[in-house]
DNA sequence: GCGACAG
DNA sequence: ATCTTGTCGC
């Protein structure tokens, strides 16, 4: 889906002299969740119309639209449009796109395999990726099933035109990664993405596009926690199941004494296999590739920088 | 029924 | 994820 595009077409439909909300617009593009990656693709890039958005209370979130918005006949008073409700424009014409993606996630989350189908005990690649702006700076790091010795490596630099929307991500990450991957010299027999695998509310997360598009074993690891429950109090070194409506979706494992990590298989693996897999890996709070595809990504963007 | 929500 | 200084601790 092109975000870009979309919302120029929802912004074509506001009339002058009426105004639209960031909420508004998101919900038209399917999902209300999308509201903040609005109001940041805004921000960014002034799409014709830009002027006529507000909060969700009327309130004018860009000071620069006020003279404008005058022009077009609309009051304001102490930065927010007087008679909101009255003038505020939802009746969108759209295919609701975001719609349309959770639609494509649910379906391809049939494919995903859960029984371990890893080949021989081989090498374990990590992927990760830094921002500026919509630079992604992406890495990619192969290493021993210990994580002891750095096999390949690989760095780039892409654009990327989809924001960040949780539940979404891999819409944004998946093609920077899959580049990663093709330019491997070897091919890791297993891959690990930060962020989810079916740890997530359509059950496939980042983890598992990549897992079923690039047919490998692939084991999500998050940071902090999308959905579920965890019994509270994890010991350091222990594990405890993450179930959701009914399912056991993951593990959330404490490598040391700071938070722990949210473990969910992505594809070609079992929740089991996943977590014991990561936890060999864990030499710090982050498995080994992904904490050292990680920190390539930050010299990258430091490079980039100065 | 409503809100929360990976990077 | 990114914006950011010094600071506490192993």
């Amino acid at each position: 889906m092109d975000f870009l595009r979309e919302l120029r077409w929802l912004l074509e439909q506001v009339p002058r002299g009426r105004v639209t909300s960031f909420k508004a617009l998101a919900d038209a593009l399917g999902d209300g969740k999308a509201a903040k990656a609005v109001y940041v693709t805004l921000k960014e890039s002034k799409l014709p119309g830009w002027h006529r958005v507000t909060r969700s209370d009327g309130g004018i979130p860009f000071h620069e639209a006020a003279g404008t918005l005058i022009q077009e006949g609309i009051r304001l008073s102490d930065s927010r449009v007087v008679g909101f409700q009255g003038i505020k424009f939802t009746d969108f014409r759209s295919q609701r796109p975001l719609a349309l993606l959770r639609r494509e996630q649910r379906s391809l989350a049939s494919r995903v395999v859960l029984e371990d189908r890893l080949e021989k005990p081989g090498e374990v690649g990590g992927f990760d990726l830094s921002y500026q702006g919509n630079r992604a700076h992406a890495a990619a790091v192969v290493m021993d099933r210990e994580g002891v010795e750095v096999l390949d490596e690989v760095r780039l630099t892409t654009i990327v035109s989809f924001p960040y929307i949780s539940t979404y991500l891999s819409y944004r990450e998946f093609e920077p990664i899959s580049l990663c991957y093709g330019r491997l010299r070897c091919r890791p027999s297993l891959l690990l993405v930060d962020g989810n695998g079916i740890l997530h509310p359509a059950r496939f997360g980042i983890a598992c596009l990549v897992g079923v598009r690039l047919g490998r074993p692939t084991i999500g690891v998050a940071k902090s926690l999308l959905l579920g429950r965890v019994d509270s109090g994890v010991k350091q070194g222990e594990n405890s199941q993450i179930h959701h409506r009914g399912r056991l979706l993951g593990y959330a494992y404490r490598p040391g004494r700071g938070k722990p990590i949210f473990i969910s298989p992505g594809h070609m693996i079992s929740p089991s296999t996943a977590l014991e897999l990561v936890k060999g890996l864990c030499k710090e709070r982050v498995p080994e590739p992904l904490r050292l595809a990680h920190l390539a990504c930050g010299q990258m963007r430091r490079a980039a920088v100065g």
